[in-house]
DNA sequence: AACTTTGTTCAAAAAAACTTGAACAAAATG
DNA sequence: CATTTTGTTCAAGTTTTTTTGAACAAAGTT
């Protein structure tokens, strides 16, 4: 019987099927199919993963571990989970939908958003310094359409995560402010 | 001078810019780069524009037009203007902020959406079939929350589409229905 | 019917994104 | 302090996605 490794270095048919599932919901959300399965082993694993056993389990490169960890924490996806008996880190999975979806609009949304004010009023800049009054006329018409865009997003948010939370939510106007929690 | 072409086939300092704002979103979504730009060049121009005139002036390919305009249409970003004096279908970019959004849930989305529900039944199953009874427990356990999160997910789509509509909305319990428009 | 216009398709080229693994740094251990 | 353990970095390799452009189809013109 030729053992090349031994101990639990395959993973179970419903690991595999559950891993899937976070490797798709990973490339919808724009991330790498590594990040995926590192989240998904996570999730489907009781105790606290080291990053060794990421590496053996999922058979990848310390490389893609190392960088796809990195990239969860920012997310907060992943949690250090200190174990007492080893020098090694531990991770264990971000439970919560709420904290999840926060952290992915935190760090890849919003930052979109808010360097994209700035460039609409560089835009609004460019189009002062245009041709004929009717064509300046309808681009400040359009970099408004975009501006209303942008500020609906940015009410979008605190209710999702208001959803999210499970909270009591309530809006009047589409114009006044939200009440949450 | 060496017109090597006439017309209008450079773009304004302040039609780059927003057209890269669109590349950019179209990005953020995991749409390519030559659909930000479509897209992008019609919300710039008054006028409906015709497959000729996004190649020219954007000095794309015929393919990357045809393909482009192509998912646009589907994801209910472009609307077909007939131009009575032309024989070629001319373009105009929706507008509405609500329908456009729509289009990209229901396209892109709700379709993940679905299939996940299935897999997570295959999942179940497969769970059913394995080891001990602790660790079936745990698996589940996690499984369940994978069902939640869907479910919210699910929920939360007409709430979003809700608020984008400038709709009055209201919600009193978590486990409600939705009062929507 | 032959020709032109208009747009699609798809294989191949180009570009972008992801992964790997070897070299490296930091810190603990003996 | 030399050695081992643990994890990071980054250039090079691989894979995936996107773009191109030439061949093709469909429909209108003359």
């Amino acid at each position: 019987m030729p053992a090349t490794h031994s101990d639990t270095p395959i993973l179970s048919a419903w690991e595999t099927s559950m891993i899937d599932v976070f490797v798709r919901a990973a490339g919808l959300i724009g991330l790498p199919r590594s990040i995926g399965e590192i989240y998904g082993l996570l999730f489907c694993t009781p105790k606290a993963l080291s990053f060794d056993e990421l590496v053996e389990r999922l058979q990848i490169s310390k490389g893609s571990v190392s960088q796809g960890l990195k990239v969860l924490r920012q997310l907060g996806a992943v949690k250090l989970h200190y174990v007492p008996g080893s020098r090694r880190d531990h991770y264990q999975p971000e439970l919560s939908m709420k904290r999840l979806v926060r952290g992915f609009i935190k760090d890849q949304f919003e930052p979109h958003l808010l360097s994209g004010a700035q460039r609409l009023d560089n835009i609004d800049a460019l189009i002062e310094e245009e041709g004929d009054e009717a064509s300046r006329a309808h681009a400040l018409n359009r970099l408004g359409t975009l501006r209303s865009w942008q500020q609906r997003t940015r009410k979008l948010t605190p209710i999702v995560m208001a959803v999210l939370g499970g909270a009591k939510f309530f809006d009047k106007e589409p114009t006044d402010e939200e009440t949450i929690i």
